[in-house]
DNA sequence: GCGACAG
DNA sequence: ATCTTGTCGC
């Protein structure tokens, strides 16, 4: 069911393919309660192909840690500002099959319709996965917004030209805000509902910050295992 | 042509 | 994203 052979894609492919994925995402309002809240998140050497990815999975609103999953893999696809997704995603469907509670809502490090093709991470992952899933990004990729006030939670529309794809959150005083947008199956508004309640007292929300922490750690576990190997 | 450009 | 120590500010 994993068809995500995204590596020997180009660059020209990778766009027509999302210009299909974009009439897939659907902004309808969530259903049912959210009980659990799941963070994603990639992390890797430098000039290296290997990828560590991770999902932390969170009771909600508590936010207390109920699964982790990671898989360490391999990513070809070169990073290519507005062609994430490509990098990142395979990788991160090999995680979220091997979870055995598959999260109410996941979130993840990227944008999700605040994209030029409505495409970006968050959005791409949740089509595939049928999942609900928010953009949560620490920088802005696409959209004109004007800079919210130094408050916490002070916020402003992110648009593309008139049409709303996002928010431009602060999570904290004095710090640079977040640029979320919903992704797949909820809406803006939710989307910014939930990140505010995963927001403890750090910039980032707890589920992206959690699952980025995970796969550091076994980023720097596993180079120091080769590491090792190669030593004796 | 120039500047912008998730992770 | 990653490479990296100290350091300025809340």
């Amino acid at each position: 069911m994993n068809v995500t052979n995204y590596d020997k894609l180009s660059p020209f492919e990778a766009i027509a393919y999302q210009n299909i994925l974009r009439h897939q995402i659907e902004l309808k309002p969530l259903t049912k309660q959210i009980n659990t809240i799941g963070g994603a998140d990639i992390s890797f050497n430098k000039y290296e192909d290997t990828v560590y990815a991770g999902i932390v999975i969170l009771s909600y609103p508590d936010l207390k840690i109920i699964e982790q999953a990671t898989v360490i893999g391999k990513s070809n696809f070169p990073y290519i500002s507005g062609l994430l997704a490509f990098r990142e995603v395979p990788t991160l469907l090999e995680v979220y099959e091997k979870l055995k509670n598959k999260p109410d809502v996941m979130v993840l490090d990227g944008q999700g319709i605040a994209h030029r093709r409505r495409t970006g991470i968050a959005s791409h992952f949740g089509v595939l996965t049928n999942t609900s899933t928010i953009g949560c990004g620490k920088s802005r990729l696409f959209g004109t917004f004007i800079e919210p006030a130094n408050q916490k939670f002070a916020e402003s529309e992110l648009m593309d030209k008139t049409e709303r794809i996002g928010t431009v959150l602060r999570s904290k005083i004095n710090c640079k805000p977040l640029f979320i947008s919903p992704g797949n199956l909820l809406t803006n508004q939710e989307a910014i509902e939930i990140i505010k309640n995963c927001i403890k007292s750090y910039r980032i929300p707890e589920p992206t910050r959690l699952a980025h922490l995970l796969v550091n750690d076994i980023r720097i576990k596993n180079s120091k295992q080769d590491n090792t190997q190669t030593l004796f």
